[in-house]
RNA sequence: UCCGAAGUAGCUCAGUGGUAGAGCAGGCGGCUGUUAACCGCCGGGUCGUAGGUUCAAUCCCUACCUUCGGAGCCA
């Protein structure tokens, strides 16, 4: 059995011991001492482990110096410290066998330098195998292992909210259809219209845009739910901040109201960006050194500072009586432009903050209308060098005050029936919060364009691989 | 979708109205317990696509495609 880089590195084989290690080669160096070095990575970690392999191997000339970046090797050897400097133990080989050859070498797509994130984006089947992507990959497994484990310790239930829906009530933005007829030759009803009778659930059915409203049902029977799955928008969006697939994370608790739900938001991002720092602090490093100075400290920072709290309309006092120039005007009202909520966090709190309480008016249906009847108990936490990380509300479980929210906003009640039933049956006050994943692991890597931080991005005209 | 920028060797880029260069990568050789090493030599490009202007276009013009950045939408 092959031993993980990561283990030997850490200490976990014994100088002396005989070891085997499988990865791909990053770099060949020769020396005519009569040895050549290969750094061998299995992605178990960051760094590469060093082999030395003498020219005294049977297949030094025929295999060992033909090795180019990207082959597939098996080395056995002793493990010994290391005579070099740059690392404190290296395998020295006994034997390197080449499990796979680069066909051109001259062609391979990764080379042992520097690459654009642009680039490696068109070779997203070979890209993992740069140190960049190696390491955004643990950084996202490292995230979403400390949110499952941050809810299970806290006797949440992970809920498996549908992909497909057909009930089309969910109102966040565009939708990608899903249908089985022929696009070709489509049936049509008496009066012109597709049948969509004929399809394959009966009904115009889509992806979904989120799980909240499906993940409601289950807190009120379990108290303390969340989903973490893919979410679908088929808006034409073009950013470095939008995909058309991406992971949502979304708790929502029963018997609490937006202040619970807030303290939920905070305690979670603290909780999740520590386990990072202390699992992945090789790769937050290389973060730190290559992509954003700023990282490990915004973490840390985060980790450690306590979340203020402030009004909606106390944020909009304190916005115009600043002296700062906004390219948006402020008035009671607005929706906080990005402008306006770095302003708030990193010039006035100058950490996070959950600003609560919007206008009615900016926020969806669902949200808990407030005693002044114009405002919801909604949230965004704001957090410095991004912006908004986390949207939430509490939810309205009064059956007519929610009904009075679908008419105002010309929407249809009997769309929302079995929603509206939760409120029928043993309604409680209950809340919740949606966070983008991928946002999440560019805020704590830097990462600028969000489709390097997905293995496979979905985005207008791009499904490649 | 709107606004702006860019598409020249495998990669990153420079460059000129008279069909092009560098660094890295690759091949070969030299050198070294090396650290995306270093030194020398070599191969490699219908300059995004399609039209147009011109004696002549990679360079100027138009359209399209693609990518990037910003905006909107939002997570």
């Amino acid at each position: 059995m092959a031993s993980r880089i990561a283990s030997i590195l850490a200490g976990g084989e014994p100088v002396g011991s005989k070891v085997t290690i499988e990865g791909w080669i990053r770099t060949r160096r020769d020396s005519k001492a009569g040895l050549s070095f290969l750094a061998v990575h299995d992605g178990s970690c960051h760094d590469a482990l060093q082999v030395v392999a003498p020219a005294e191997l049977a297949n030094y000339a025929s295999d060992i110096q033909r090795i180019t970046t990207g082959c597939s090797v098996r080395c056995i050897g002793e493990l010994v410290q290391s005579q070099g400097k740059g690392q404190s133990v290296e395998l020295r080989a006994d034997s390197v066998e080449v499990v796979g050859w680069v066909d051109d070498p001259d062609t391979y797509p990764m080379q042992p330098k520097r690459h654009t994130m642009e680039y490696l984006r068109e070779v997203a089947h070979l890209r993992v195998r740069t140190n960049i992507v190696g390491a955004i990959t643990r950084v996202r497994h490292s995230l979403a292992q400390a949110v499952h484990r941050f809810f299970h310790e806290r006797g949440f239930f992970w809920i498996h909210t549908p992909i497909i829906t057909a009930s089309d009530a969910e109102g966040a933005g565009q939708m990608f259809r899903v249908s089985t007829l022929d696009l070709a030759n489509l049936p049509k009803t008496p009066d012109g219209k597709i049948d969509w009778d004929k399809d394959f659930f009966g009904k115009e059915a889509r992806l979904t845009v989120s799980g909240q409203l499906n993940v409601e049902t289950y807190c009120l029977a379990l108290s303390k739910v969340y989903t973490f799955g893919p979410t679908f928008r088929a808006e034409n969006s073009n950013t470095r901040r939008h995909l058309a697939e991406f992971w949502m994370i979304e708790p929502e608790i029963a018997f609490a109201d937006l202040a619970a739900d807030a303290q939920l938001a905070e305690d979670f991002l603290k909780f999740i960006f520590k386990e990072l720092l202390r699992e992945r602090a090789d790769d937050m490093a290389f973060f730190e050194k290559f992509v954003d100075p700023e990282c490990v400290k915004r973490l840390t920072s985060m980790v450690e500072t306590k979340f203020e709290r402030m009004d909606y309309s106390d944020a909009i006092k304190t916005l115009q009586s600043s002296k700062e120039k906004f390219e948006y005007p402020v008035t009671w009202g607005i929706d906080l432009q990005s402008e306006h909520e770095r302003f708030l966090t990193e010039k006035v709190v100058k950490g996070p903050v959950a600003v609560i309480n919007y206008p009615k008016d900016i926020k969806a249906f669902y949200m808990r209308l407030n005693a002044d009847e114009k405002t919801v108990a909604a949230m965004d936490v704001l957090a410095p060098g991004i912006g908004e990380i986390i949207g939430g509300s509490q939810r309205e479980e009064r059956l007519e005050v929610l009904d009075r929210r679908i008419e105002e906003m010309k929407l249809h009640a009997a769309d929302y029936w079995w929603y509206r039933d939760l409120r029928r049956y043993g309604t409680v006050p209950h809340a919740g919060f949606g966070l983008g994943f991928e946002r999440a692991i560019q805020y704590a890597t830097g990462v600028e364009n969000i489709r390097d931080v997905i293995p496979f991005p979905r985005a207008p005209r791009q499904a490649e691989f």
